[in-house]
DNA sequence: GGATTGCCTTGATCAGGATCAGAGACTTCG
DNA sequence: CGAAGTCTCTGATCCTGATCAAGGCAATCC
C-alpha cells in the first residue's frame, strides 16, 4: 500500500484536492506541484488595460467560480467562459483587452505558481509545460462544443446540456446541480433572456427530465434521457 | 544588413512564408524550424474513432483551409473553427470523438513536425512548446469572441465582423477578401441559414460598407465603419 | 413589523430569422 | 450544344424567442 502523499495544508483544505488539473498530475511530479502552489486572491484577476492579467505562469481554481465574459460597446454582454475547482484558468499576459473581462464569485481562491522555471527543475518544467498545453487543447475543444450549442441548438436544448456539463464537472458521482450562475448569467452564457431561462427550465421539469429545489438546486433525473433531449 | 536566412524549397514556395506561426518563431529557431518542419497532405485529417487524430506533434497550415465541425444526432451541423495558412492547427490525440470531425479543401497542404523531441534539442523544444501554448491560449480567446458573438450579435453584425477576422487573418494590408467558405458553410460557421447570409451581405453592400464582386470576393470599403456597425 | 431591493417566474405581444418556394448563374458532363 | 446539378439570390409566410409588463418570493435594512 502506497505512502499517502504529503499534502500542505491549503491542499488539505482544497474542495478540488484530487480532482482536476493538480489530480491528474502524475507522481511523483503532482507532490512537487503540491509544495511549489501558492493559495491567493487577487483582488483583482484582471484590469481592462491588460497590465493585471497575469503575474503567474500557472493558476488553478481551488475554490469559488471564475467568469470570463465579453461586453459590447452598447453593452450587451456575453459570458464566454467560466472555471470551476480544480480547472486551470487559461488566461495570457496581455490578454484581456477592450472588452473583455475575467470576473470571480466572492468567495473565490486561486492556487498560483508565479514561476514555473523558479520552482521546477527543467524535466519537471517541461512536463508541466506539456500538461499546460494538453489541458489547453482540451479546454479548446470545450469552447468548440459551446460554439455549435450557441450556433444549432434551441434554448431547451442549451440549457440540458448545460446541466449535464455542470454535472460532469461538479459532482460527477450525483445527480444534483447546483447552479453557480444567476438566471442572468445562464442567459448571457447561453445567449438568452433571463426569461427564456425561466421558460425552458419549467420545459425540462415538464418532460420529467429534472426536479428544482429552489431556483439553484437542481436534481438530473434521467441523465441519458436529458442528453437525448438534447442532441445528443 | 542581415543575411537571408535559409529556406528550404517548400517554405520558400509557401505563401504564409512569413506570417503566422513560422514567422513569428525567433529568430534562429525559425531557421531550425524551416529545417525541421516536413510538407504533407494526409488523406484524412482525423478519423471519427480517434485513431487518426495525431499522428504528429505540430502541424501548420501551409494551404487551403482546415474547417473543424460538429454534427449532431439529426444531422444539423455547425462549423466551430477553422484554420487558414500561417496557422497552428490545434488538435491532441483523441480528441475526435463522436460529432467532431476536422476536414480540408482539396487543395490543402500540412506542415509537419512528427516529433519536437526527435527534431529539436531540449532548450529549442523547450521553447517551441511554450510558443505552441501561448498560440493555443491566443486561440482560446478567439473561440471566447466568437462564442459571445454567436450569443449576442445579429446575422448582419456577425458577417461584418467575420469579414473583418478574415481580412486581418488572410490579407491585413488588403481590403479585398476572398471568401474561403460555401454560403453554407458560413451559415454553418455563424449559427445562420444560407438565404440568411445572403440577405445580410446584401445589407451590408446597401449600407455601403462592402462591395460584391461576385459570390466569394468580397471588398470592404471602409473597416472602420464596418466595425462600428458590428458591434464594436 | 414593514419597506425596500434583487432575483425569479409567468403572461401577452411583437419582430427577426427560419422555412418554404422558385428563379437565375455557373460548372460539369454527356 | 443541351441537360443536370450545385450554388446563390430573392420573395412570402410562419414560428420561436425577445420584449414589455407585472406579480411572487426571499433576504436585508430601517
Amino acid at each position: 500500500m502506497e505512502r499517502e502523499p504529503f499534502k500542505p495544508p491549503h491542499c488539505a483544505q482544497c474542495p478540488a484536492r484530487d480532482r482536476g488539473f493538480c489530480g491528474r498530475l502524475p507522481e511523483p511530479l503532482q507532490q512537487r506541484f503540491r509544495e511549489a502552489v501558492r493559495p491567493a486572491a487577487p483582488g483583482r484577476l484582471a484590469d481592462e488595460d491588460g497590465a493585471g492579467s497575469a503575474g503567474w505562469d500557472l493558476a488553478v481554481v481551488s475554490r469559488g467560480t471564475v467568469v470570463v465574459h465579453n461586453t459590447f460597446e452598447d453593452g450587451r454582454r456575453a459570458i464566454t467562459d467560466f472555471m470551476v475547482p480544480g480547472e486551470l484558468l487559461h488566461t495570457r499576459e496581455g490578454g484581456n483587452r477592450q472588452g473583455r473581462e475575467i470576473t470571480a464569485s466572492p468567495d473565490f481562491l486561486l492556487c498560483l505558481v508565479p514561476s514555473l522555471e523558479a520552482e521546477f527543475d527543467a524535466a519537471d518544467c517541461h512536463c508541466l509545460e506539456r500538461y499546460l498545453r494538453s489541458d489547453a487543447l482540451g479546454h479548446i475543444e470545450a469552447l468548440r462544443d459551446m460554439i455549435a450549442d450557441l450556433a444549432r441548438l434551441d434554448p431547451t436544448e442549451r440549457l440540458g446540456r448545460l446541466l449535464l456539463g455542470l454535472r460532469e464537472r461538479l459532482s460527477p458521482e450525483g445527480r444534483v446541480v447546483h447552479l453557480p450562475l444567476s438566471r442572468n448569467d445562464i442567459a448571457d452564457l447561453l445567449g438568452l433572456r433571463a426569461e427564456t431561462v425561466s421558460r425552458s427550465l419549467h420545459a425540462l421539469e415538464r418532460a420529467g427530465l429534472i426536479r428544482r429545489d429552489g431556483p439553484k438546486k437542481i436534481e438530473i433525473l434521467d441523465p441519458a434521457a436529458l442528453a437525448a433531449a438534447a442532441g445528443g
